[in-house]
DNA sequence: GTGGGACAGGTTTTT
DNA sequence: CCTGTCCCAC
């Protein structure tokens, strides 16, 4: 039933661009007809609240929420979404004394493309020859069972040393998501490993065929297998009409798979609207392509709608000036140039330091002059190109008691511990998942490579793999450890337990072995009962260990442990994990060539292009201020503590003598502490001394 | 065959 | 710095 008088309220609050991308395909009064639509939505332009509304504003005029597929980039965004158009909803319809009502619009199928698409694969399993106990690799996983693999082709033993597990990895990972065969690869992506083309090709054979025994999907799979399914068309035509809306976030980072999958759901895209900035498109990495974007509305006759909102709501004036100057520089683009009214404030300062210790008072500093201000810290972010540029930072923070949070870099699940216990719930809930079994079985007291290999071969055809493990006899070394192990899996395989109880006895059980493998047991054991906790807020094993492998936790629990949610913390972030969040004050690391770009995204000039596009995610999230620091000293790694090897950075390349003028440079620390003070009591507005001396360190 | 100790080398970003 | 690998003693 469509509702128009919901919809007056819930515009007011949009400017016009916004309010045509919300009301495209339902300008008559009470009727959906939405032809295929493009947003571009420039840094800050409020996409995610544009997008909400367009979702809240199809439900008010009649759209069956259960029936909107709402694709997002990360599930964090996923769930700020759904939150978001509850809201909106409610907020129409508690003008109108119907607050209850609003219940009704959560959106079920708001998620990653690989979070719904493991759901779909579970649904659909029987019908396309798969067991639905399937469990899923992360990355690690994969790379493990790559290596397993690899072992038996005995390339492992070669000449020449063979590519890396992680490199054969991300070698089949591009191939299978830029749908390009191994060749073209090898030549354009990594030409160091073209000798090894057969090999290589072997390698992939095996691998695919070792995840089928195994009843296991990588992430790549989870994509796959649901483009797959949509190139039947039956199926395909099935799917599709499930849904009466599909929306999809951050298009600019979606991959030639993810567009075929959504053109095969909605072939003349209706229904379908895309959302993304191309300037912002900074995963090409993961075989994200900027053209999936690009060629959007050509795809369709008539071509798509196209949207594109250049008002940005976040920064000031002289922020956006700086970051438009940088991107003004990239070749290839939609058009557009970000606005705003927000006129005040400063100029973008770019401060040399001297080196990373250096970096990290000043961060720190300024940090707490803002707090002095009234800025909490949860308003202020520091950004970093890779994940260990805020190792001294860290460790700044800690002796000066300062909590943060840090997003991005290693996962909690990265933990030897963590994956210990996995492997644990993953045997049981699919016993043929060899990296799980493999890593399981030699927790135990003189169980090796080896007699793993010959237990798990020992189950493998078994129809009842479990049973048949129980009835093979361990080597006696193993000892009382053995009939222990056997009787926690039965224990767990009855279920009797249940969830999330059953989590509870294997900790138990892995708390014998823990103290045995790790000196440092103590700190492990907190991780793991922390792991407990967050397992307790998931209905079953199954649904945990899904979700938990597609959204992994992204704050570390290390020593100082994750402060609590209503506490107030500093963001530490990759500009990566940053993507459409927003900062009061933003402060950027490592502002050099060799950190942005990165030294190892050299040669092709697309990923330069890429670097640079990272350079104006990272400046774009911030709203009031924005700090770039430029160290001019670097200490190399992996030498001595006291060791002094370093090397003489330079300002990044995409900073150009043009961009300058747009930058307040300054240096720091001034070098006579007092007399800075004495000059700032007067209150002096630009420190001259001090940009000269910066023009020359 | 396992497990400990010595040693070399590599090293981004993430679903 | 941390992991992966090799070598040797049990």
């Amino acid at each position: 039933m469509g509702d128009s008088h919901l919809s007056h309220g819930l515009l007011d609050k949009l400017n016009s661009e916004q309010r045509r991308a919300v009301e495209h395909g339902l300008e008559a009064q009470g009727r959906i007809d939405c032809p295929p639509l493009l947003v571009i939505a420039g840094a800050g332009s409020g996409k995610t609240n544009t997008l909400a509304h367009r979702v809240a504003h199809l439900v008010a005029n009649g759209a069956d929420p259960r029936r909107i597929l709402l694709l997002t980039f990360s599930r964090r965004a996923a769930m700020e979404m759904t939150r978001r158009v509850e809201r909106i909803c409610g907020d129409a319809l508690a003008s109108k004394g119907r607050a209850r009502e609003a219940k009704g619009a959560i959106l079920p199928w708001a998620g990653t493309f690989h979070g719904v698409a493991a759901r779909l694969l579970r649904e659909y399993a029987l019908q396309i020859g798969l067991d639905p106990c399937f469990t899923i690799h992360d990355r690690e996983d994969s790379a493990d069972l790559i290596n397993l693999v690899r072992h038996e082709l005995g390339f492992s033993k070669t000449e020449r040393r063979f590519p890396t597990k992680g490199t054969c990895l991300s070698i089949y990972s591009r191939c299978v998501n830029a749908e390009s065969d191994i060749d073209a690869v090898l030549t354009t992506s990594f030409p160091w490993c073209a000798g090894w083309r057969e090999e290589l090709k072997r390698l992939f054979e095996a691998y695919v065929e070792a995840k089928q025994a195994q009843n296991v999907l990588d992430y790549d799979d989870l994509l796959l297998y649901w483009a797959e399914m949509t190139n039947d068309p039956v199926l395909a035509a099935e799917m599709g009409r499930r849904f009466d809306h599909i929306l999809v976030d951050e298009y600019q980072d979606t991959n030639a798979v993810q567009s075929s999958i959504l053109l095969a759901l909605k072939p003349d895209g209706r229904g379908v609207t895309v959302v993304g900035d191309d300037a912002q498109s900074i995963y090409s990495f993961r075989a994200a392509t900027v053209r999936n974007i690009l060629d959007f509305p050509a795809r369709f006759d008539p071509p798509a709608k196209i949207v594109t909102l250049e008002r940005n709501y976040r920064s000031t004036q002289p922020i956006l000036a700086a970051a438009n100057a940088v991107i003004d520089l990239a070749r290839e683009r939609f058009a557009k140039n970000l606005w705003t009214e927000r006129n005040s404030g400063g100029r973008p300062l770019l401060v040399a330091v001297g080196d990373e210790a250096d970096q990290a008072r000043y961060v720190v500093e300024r940090v707490l002059d803002n707090r002095e201000a009234g800025a909490a810290l949860k308003q202020q972010a520091v950004l970093f190109r890779t994940s260990h540029h805020s190792g001294p930072l860290e460790v700044e923070l800690t002796r000066r008691n300062i909590p943060f949070v840090k997003f991005g870099g290693l996962k909690f699940l990265d933990a030897a511990h963590v994956k210990d216990l996995l492997a644990l719930l993953r045997f049981v809930e699919n016993p043929r998942d060899r990296v799980a079994g493999f890593r399981l079985m030699q927790l135990l007291p003189g169980m090796g490579p080896s007699t793993a290999t010959r237990l798990l071969d020992g189950m493998k055809e078994d129809a009842d793999p479990l049973a048949a493990l129980a009835a093979v006899a361990a080597p006696a070394r193993v000892g009382a450890d053995w009939p222990l192990f056997l009787a926690l899996i039965d224990h767990l395989k009855a279920g009797a337990a249940g969830w999330p109880a059953e989590i509870g006895y294997c900790r138990e059980w892995y708390e014998r072995q823990l103290d045995r493998i790790y000196d440092d047991a103590a700190t492990r054991r907190a991780d793991l009962v922390q792991l407990e906790q967050i397992a307790s807020g998931y209905p079953s094993r199954e649904r945990f260990l899904t979700e938990l492998t597609l959204d992994p936790p992204d704050a570390t629990s290390d020593e100082a442990g994750p402060p609590h949610l209503d506490e107030d913390f500093l963001i530490l972030s990759t500009i990566h994990s940053a993507k459409g969040r927003e900062w009061k004050s933003v402060f950027l690391l490592n502002v050099v060539d060799g950190c942005i770009p990165s030294d190892l995204a050299t040669g092709a000039s697309a990923e330069i292009e890429e670097e640079r596009r990272l350079l104006y995610v990272a400046m774009t999230r911030a709203k009031d201020d924005l700090h770039l620091v430029v160290p001019q000293r670097f200490y190399t790694h992996g030498q001595h503590p006291r060791g002094d090897r370093h090397v003489y950075a330079s300002r990044t390349r995409f900073i150009t003598e043009e961009i300058l003028p747009l930058l307040e440079v300054v240096s720091w620390p001034t070098p006579t502490t007092q007399a800075a003070e004495a000059r700032s009591a007067r209150s002096v507005r630009i420190d001259v001394g001090a940009k000269m001396r910066g023009m020359w360190r």
